[in-house]
RNA sequence: GCCCAUGUAGCUCAGUCGGUAGAGCACACCCUUGGUAAGGGUGUGGUCGUGGGUUCAAUUCCCACCAUGGGCUCCA
């Protein structure tokens, strides 16, 4: 990422100069609100924000007189003070800060830092004080307000969060704000921040016409129009072809199914408030399915399995509904109705191995056809805590499909990182984050062991001894959802796609209306090429019809004029703004189907 | 679900300190027949998110709800 240095960013300027931002700011609140209740303020990837109790909400008026007394404190030149003092006097001084105190105590008994987090060892308690305000603070900071620049830094906005980030814990009030060793970086991030406005897939893919939301079909609930569905449609062929390959056999289950399988699969007790609810006929509780896997997991069931039919490879784009609560929809990337390219395997555990870096090796083919350079894998593990409650309580089949994991990854030479109490409830698995290229972060890819459903659906294979063994079953969804997914290429490629993504590949543009018939025998040709394209012949002049397409991000245009039909060639114009005039149709046509062949990233 | 902000034509937005609204683009028609990112004119188009309340009068003020956005929490 930009701005960042090499050294760790806990110890360079720019974090000092953001925590020490943060005390200005909780500074020129507390003045304006002297009742006001601090609590904790850290400098955070591009900024930093502090959180507040105070008697009322701030307003964006608030901000502005907020980050103008900043300023003012900022050109006062007040030196940072640290004091290192014992936990009564920190009490003493704090008396009136109850979230402080709380915090005081948290350090004094040892163990939680100001975020909760477990701590080594006791750490002293130190306080740093600025101009008229104190703060509890291990810092550090700069040595003098001086050091930060009046026109470097802003508040962004101010939001709500829960103390200690916990939901049955008060709301606070916090502000965000961004500072910047110079006001040249401020005004390169506010651009930053500008550009990736103008790729957000909410705004690209409404103006491509790629997906819509309608009030009456509800929130969270996509609907794709033509330009969304040919998309949808390539990136299906395109995993079927890879599934194919990789010998997985597609199967088609229903979108409903009758309580039974839910309470069966284990899934009902933990989830059910993140399902619809259901629906009641004739004394049958019927839900539709958040998932897909207790669907596969019957077909597995449906016959005898031999150890020889294995790895068994289940795969489907399945339809599913997940009630996601509705301060958490998001565009395309947090949805209620999903379209999962999903795939459950069932392996003998000396198999899980290959199989299981054989995902992986799948989820790097399709990274590299779609140009994704950044990406992390992390092995996503269990909790002791959360044993019983949020994960299924068995610890040694933890520890152990943990293990068998880690050396899958290690044995593929996969590099990964590995992360406490991020696991399905039924086991572990790798997450993969990528990164599109305006730098937001997608959670795409998951691949899940999964030691708990098997048993509970009592599935099994007949092993070479003649014995009945439980297999192991891998969840995989490489591509996530279409929902997800259609988001993300839509922000990493801002909606310039490869050809034979685009939802139109090649526009005739006729330059007056004479041409009109020599551009619609032109579109039968390609159409019967196999190639997706449209004449405009609108009453507009051909910079008009030109800007149009390019607006459209349309990667081939063909513009053809008097000169161009008596030849019986056309002029290609690429959306680059490349030009190669007067070539036979036949050319053309055969570089297109060359790229659209090859999924080709250029043009 | 929680805090805050926003919601005016298909799209992007202006506006009304209470008297039922306007621009550009798009669309239709007319003129123009133009050579690589916007030719000109005319016109169609809005129960100003939904439902209540206050008022002689509400798009404007108040309340509730819905949706979207910025966050928090959550994400099998």
């Amino acid at each position: 990422m930009m701005n960042q240095p090499a050294e760790k960013y806990e110890d360079s300027k720019l974090y000092r100069i953001r925590h020490s931002a943060a005390h200005i700011m909780a500074q020129a609140v507390l003045e304006m609100f002297p009742d006001g209740k601090v609590t904790i303020g850290p400098p955070i990837e591009n900024g930093f924000y502090y959180d507040f109790d105070l008697p009322r909400n701030l307003t964006p008026e608030d901000l502005e007189a907020i980050e103008k007394r900043m300023r003012q404190i900022i050109a006062g030149k007040f030196e940072f003070v640290k004091k290192v003092v014992p936990a009564d006097e920190a009490r003493q001084i704090f008396k009136d800060q109850p979230y402080k105190l709380e915090l005081i105590d948290g350090l004094e008994k040892g163990g939680k830092d100001e975020y909760g987090n477990p701590l080594a060892e006791k750490p002293e308690i130190s306080i740093y004080q600025q101009d008229s305000f104190v703060d509890l603070c291990r810092g550090p900071h700069v040595a003098n307000t001086r050091e930060l620049k009046p026109d470097a830094i802003k508040l962004m906005s101010v939001a709500g969060a829960y103390w200690r980030g916990d939901e049955h814990n008060k709301m606070l009030q916090r502000i965000y704000g961004t500072a910047w060793e110079n006001p040249q970086q401020l005004k390169d991030y506010l651009w930053q921040i500008e550009e990736a406005r103008k790729r957000d897939h909410r705004k690209v893919g409404k103006e491509l016409e790629i997906f819509m939301f309608d009030d009456e079909v509800g929130p969270g609930l996509p609907l794709f129009p033509p330009n969304g569905g040919v998309m949808i449609e390539q990136i299906e062929k395109l995993a079927k072809e890879m599934e194919d390959k990789a010998g997985y056999l597609r199967v088609v289950t229903p979108n409903l199914s009758k309580e039974d399988l839910f309470i069966h699969s284990g899934h009902l007790p933990y989830y059910a408030e993140s399902m619809y609810p259901p629906m009641e006929l004739e004394g049958v509780k019927y839900y539709v399915k958040p998932m897909n896997c207790p669907m596969h997991h019957k077909i597995f069931a449906s016959k005898p399995r031999s150890y020889r039919d294995l790895p068994i490879r289940l795969a489907e784009y399945g339809t599913d509904y997940r009630y996601e609560k509705s301060g958490e929809l998001f565009g395309l990337m947090r949805v209620r109705s999903l379209h999962m390219n999903d795939a459950h395997m069932y392996v003998a555990e000396d198999q899980f191995e290959e199989e299981f870096i054989g995902v992986v090796d799948l989820y790097l083919k399709y990274f590299k056809l779609f140009g994704i350079e950044k990406y992390v894998m992390r092995l996503s593990k269990h909790s002791k805590e959360g044993l019983g409650k949020k994960y299924v309580d068995n610890e040694r089949l933890w520890l152990k499909t943990e293990d068998m994991v880690r050396s899958a990854m290690q044995h593929g030479n996969i590099p990964f990182v590995e992360a406490e109490d991020e696991a399905a409830f039924y086991g572990p698995k790798i997450d993969v984050q990528v990164w599109s290229v305006i730098g937001r972060e997608f959670s795409l890819a998951t691949n899940q062991v999964d030691f708990a459903q098997p048993a509970r659906f009592d599935l099994k294979f007949i092993n070479k001894q003649g014995v009945e063994e439980v297999p192991l079953c891998i969840h995989r969804a490489p591509l996530s959802t279409h929902e997800r997914l259609i988001g993300f290429l839509i922000e990493h490629y801002g909606g310039n796609f490869p050809v034979w993504l685009s939802p139109e590949q090649v526009r005739v543009i006729p330059i007056t209306d004479s041409q009109n018939d020599y551009a619609q025998g032109i579109v039968k040709q390609l159409r019967e090429a196999g190639v997706r394209v449209s004449a405009d012949i609108s009453a507009q002049r051909m910079n008009a019809k030109i800007r149009a397409a390019q607006m459209m991000k349309v990667p081939y245009m063909l513009v053809i004029g008097e000169n161009e039909m008596n030849a019986g060639l056309v002029s290609l114009r690429v959306r680059d703004g490349s030009q190669q005039n007067n070539i036979q149709l036949s050319e053309f046509t055969a570089r297109a189907k060359q790229k659209i062949a090859d999924r080709a990233p250029e043009l």
